[in-house]
DNA sequence: ATATTTTTTTAGACCAGTCTAAACTTTTAT
DNA sequence: ATAAAAGTTTAGACTGGTCTAAAAAAATAT
């Protein structure tokens, strides 16, 4: 059984990597978990001798098939006690994000099945980000930014990249939540600030929000 | 803030001075929490230097009125998780103690008193044992051990003393749960087992089963 | 191609919590 | 009253996770 320790680091090269193979350095970690590279090093010397990562020095580290897996299991945990939080308890969903932290570390497979079933099998978190099956398979919805799309574009938030606080209470205010319809009306050249409808709304988002903002994409 | 451990300890010695003021012994904290007396020393150390109990050597502790609300509070969260685990996501009363265990550790005030609506501020938990309101206030049904009581009594299970998950099984087993009507309709002599009539349905309880049975007393 | 900068690793220390073994108190038995 | 037994504390060591400072490797600049 791993520690919360351990789980976190895990989690945190899984979503460095972006859930894919790609190599993940020591500083980068060690930004993310807010600790010192010297303890990632470490720590990945432990974790690769659990086989959960594979490890050459210098070269940073990679997520094994076995480590993969134990992500997408904290993750699930994460996203199910979230939507849970929102759904049933009534919090705001830029609140949710620090309680889940601890929630997901919680050990009972037979808890998180049972919660899975309390909250009808949701398929995505109340950010919008989707929940890892008790498999591990991840059904994704085709996403792009919402700054990167053409004058005219028309679809959905699907999800925020940045879990910062301060933007998920900001999005909040404004209305412009994972769920919500959404159109692109005009571009600013100046400042590459967007002009857009929410839901019948008209709201203004400067460049790094819309950086920020994941929208549903039409695959054709 | 308190560690994970520290709190297990807080815990732990409230319960042994039964809530009360009584002093504990070091063994019997050692013997509670699986672990050796000089493990226990030391966190007494501890726990002392932060004004949660007093200590004289060789005498052992008693709680503070600081470490008796913390421990309350610990409690309330435990009784309100194994409330949500039963009623919410059907979880049997006798499956819930070690989840528990574990949610009861979770930090944010926000989330019990969210809980606690949820619920519906129940007053009791799965097991019969009163939940401690926010300021700590616990709400006493009086209560006897079964085996202690008269012929012909008659009341309700209003607790178990021993969360032991093969003797919750067994009462769940025979339907001996807390809340339901009880009546004493015989004693034996030979074993000091008891007969008794459980909701219209006559049981056969031994002794050390009848011991860890608590039951409403009518205060006169 | 070599020097400089950046990144990573190693070495050694620290803290929380645990342990064993030995020393010390208190209680119990005679 | 004293010896033996039981319970408690101290001393010193270990593990998991962290850190700083120094050494080593890789990347970058000239």
């Amino acid at each position: 059984m791993l520690s919360y320790t351990e789980e976190n680091y895990l989690k945190a090269i899984y979503h460095l990597a972006q859930g894919g193979t790609k190599a993940v350095l020591t500083n980068e970690i060690a930004e993310m978990l807010n600790t010192k590279a010297a303890s990632v090093t470490d720590m990945i010397k432990k974790l690769s001798g659990k086989n959960f990562i594979s490890y050459e020095k210098y070269y940073g580290v990679k997520m094994t098939r076995q480590g993969k897996s134990e992500a997408l299991s904290i993750i699930r945990k994460h996203r199910l006690w979230e939507t849970f939080l929102v759904q049933k308890l009534q919090f705001n969903w830029d609140e949710v994000h620090d309680i889940a932290e601890q929630l997901e570390h919680i050990q009972s497979p037979l808890l998180i099945e049972k919660l899975d079933a309390f909250l009808n099998y949701p398929k995505a978190d109340p950010h919008g980000e989707p929940i890892p099956d008790r498999n591990g398979k991840v059904q994704v919805q085709a996403h792009g930014c919402l700054h990167e799309q053409t004058l005219g574009y028309k679809g959905c938030i699907v999800a925020v990249k940045d879990s910062d606080a301060t933007l998920l209470k900001y999005l909040n205010k404004i209305g412009a939540t994972p769920g919500k319809k959404i159109e692109l009306l005009n571009k600013e050249a100046y400042d590459e600030s967007l002009e857009v409808l929410v839901e019948n709304k008209k709201l203004s988002l400067s460049k790094p929000v819309a950086q920020n903002i994941l929208v549903s994409l039409t695959t054709r």
